[in-house]
DNA sequence: CATTGACTAGACTGACATTCTAGATTATCG
DNA sequence: CGATAATCTAGAATGTCAGTCTAGTCAATG
């Protein structure tokens, strides 16, 4: 599977005439629309048609604005894995021990992935990411920097000697997912 | 999407003829085909016609033994569930200690869930699983009845003064996955 | 105000899951 | 053994849906 973003076309010659405020507008509509159909119905629940209704685009419009439904839903995925991201870092910041800060990203993680509607919606999201090569890599990555971002709060608390070492790399990998391994 | 098995038609009247073992064989080998392919080219990469070809056998032939493509991938992925629970849980078995009990619960799901070929299949499936009502009930049952005889084991330690309380709810749930509690 | 490219519209196409109909096969009973 | 009635096989037909194509509208620049 192919996927590129239609958003790379900003290096035109001279006379580009471009519509960007109005149409960045459009394809938020359209992807609002799309996650409101994916939620209610699940991503292969749901057929462009009914995007198509509840955006009200056409067709035409949306594949101009974007390459294929997987795009969108892959889109979309990126945005709530980023939000993910923000909102277990946010709570890790907040803590001063490291015995907090696990929890903290433990119990965040749950929440997200295991009381929110959405999480079925992610599953399939990440299914669909790990099969589409480019959005793999880009998940992939942002990933890593997750991990990354994480490590750096807790290797603090080795200095403090508060942790003896970081949590393993195995236990570590459950946290962040298959998904930053395969 | 409803999901029902075409096993439950073993209840007919007087003169029922069934081919039992030819047919369950047959079965076995469309799911195996089945396997191949989506392991070669994912769910959705896969088509009926595939199948069909690596199978040997007609449309009608398919559709007369499953209901649907999903039917197929989900027929499989509550084996490889199986197989995955029973190989944590020989695991978890062979150990003498709390401690590498739960070195192996982990180990073995990174194993399996990371390093294994099938782990992407695995996404996939259980993000069908999720959205097929019948399916979703066998997996959650399956799942809990899982995460209690590891929890079963594990108690063990808890007398033995090993194991102060077992391993929290939010951690365990972390380690069985969300889907058991979706 | 003409040109040119961004954007919209919706009819059309092709692929693919699933259904349908007809026919072959085989276990059971007379 | 042969009739019968069900299971099973075959492959053509159907319907749905993602994605394309063509024609046309709109807005910014010269």
């Amino acid at each position: 599977m192919m996927i590129e973003t239609k958003l790379t076309e900003s290096t035109t010659t001279s006379s580009a005439r471009p519509r960007r405020a109005a149409t960045e507008q459009r394809r938020r509509e359209i992807l609002d629309a799309a996650l409101q159909c994916f939620l209610e119905s699940g991503v292969h629940g749901t057929s462009m048609e009914q995007i198509r209704k509840v955006a009200g685009a056409s067709t035409g419009s949306i594949y101009h604005l974007f390459t294929s439904k997987d795009e969108i839903a892959l889109t979309l995925f990126i945005e709530g894995m980023r939000q993910f991201h923000n909102r277990v870092l946010t709570a890790v910041a907040a803590k001063r021990s490291a015995r907090g800060m696990i929890r903290a990203i433990i119990s965040t993680h749950l929440e997200i992935t295991v009381q929110e509607p959405k999480s079925s919606l992610y599953l399939t999201q990440m299914s669909m990411a790990h099969e589409v090569g480019p959005i793999a890599d880009e998940f992939r990555g942002a990933n890593d920097r997750y991990a990354q971002e994480i490590a750096q709060h807790l290797a603090r608390f080795i200095e403090t000697g508060e942790l003896v070492q970081l949590p393993s790399e195995l236990y570590f990998s459950l946290i962040v997912g298959p998904a930053a391994h395969v």
